[in-house]
DNA sequence: AACGGTATTGACAACGGTTTTCATTTCAAC
DNA sequence: GTTGAAATGAAAACCGTTGTCAATACCGTT
């Protein structure tokens, strides 16, 4: 049982004392922090930015070498790993394994409708299932709880096109 | 986007008319079902029922071959692979990779809160649930709907030993 | 504008869980 | 008991991802 989600912590700061760092700007060097700025790096970064669909690290490399703007798979991992540790990105697992990869507007806690087509999503919240889980959790003395939802379909625009 | 979780059909039958294969009893052959009774067969059948927890092929793999009961890994997967297809056991995917199965009590739908530490796991129904995701699922224009969610936690019993 | 140290890059190898292969064994119908 | 097909399992292949490390590029300093 090794490997599942930790519980949703505060996204910003987990510095030993209360101080909180602010995670946006070309911040202070501290883990998982790029600092010097790169062309790989922004090129990574305006991929993602440049699309609202979940997308895959392999998605990315082959999309950026397509545009120009060749990376390194391993470079184009390590930006999503980064990223990912910011909280700039959100992280999925599909079911066969590929990890998949979205800048969302939101900043707070959120799920997802996702086309299992396409990729494109669309950010969801619901204050009564957080209630809900948090209940459940309580209910059977579950401690330190976390949870996953994502919702999967097809859309409206992966309809026309069979 | 491939790897996705398909909508929630129907367990059973697949036929291409309309005849409905019962997919209990060692059944007439069809796609994902073992006919003969094995004692490898058994044995992986057997280490499921024993245990409520979330567990995974290398761990039922060891755990047989620990119980004097050696099965090859192979034949482990081989078999979940048959009873997953077959609803029999639920299947979750960790954050690490790992895949593990359970064999649940309910037949119908139903999520889990499970502990990060042991793999022990309660079955969680939630009507609210259900329809909360098909009502956001149908204002956004998505068909073909399914759902994935699970609740993450520390067991009262993993509480004590730290 | 040139320098220098160090963060970043990327080709390649390694990793880990899972699946495929295929020769051998086992089951069960006759 | 014979026999053909299903099941087994050791080993190799697979596939997404991560580690390695020499070469490169960024950027503060001179
Ligand atoms: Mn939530
Ligand atoms: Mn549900
Ligand atoms: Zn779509
Ligand atoms: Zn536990």
């Amino acid at each position: 049982m090794e490997g599942v989600p930790t519980a949703n912590r505060d996204r910003a700061s987990d510095e030993p004392d209360g101080r909180v760092t602010v995670s946006a700007g070309r911040g202070l060097p501290g883990r998982g922090t790029t600092t010097r700025s790169t062309r790989q790096g922004d090129a990574v970064s305006a991929a993602l930015a440049a699309t609202n669909a979940f997308t895959s690290a392999q998605e990315l490399h082959a999309q950026l070498r397509a545009d120009g703007q060749p990376v390194g798979l391993t470079t184009v991992y390590r930006h999503l790993q980064v990223l990912a540790d910011r909280g700039e990105v959100d992280v999925l697992r599909l079911d066969d394994g590929e990890t998949v990869y979205r800048r969302c507007a939101t900043g707070s806690h959120h799920h997802h409708l996702v086309c299992r087509e396409c990729g494109h999503a669309v950010e969801v919240a619901g204050p009564e299932i957080e209630r809900w889980t948090e209940q459940v959790a309580a209910a059977e003395g579950f401690t330190d709880v976390a949870h996953t939802l994502e919702i999967y379909g097809r859309c409206a625009d992966c309809v026309s096109c069979p």
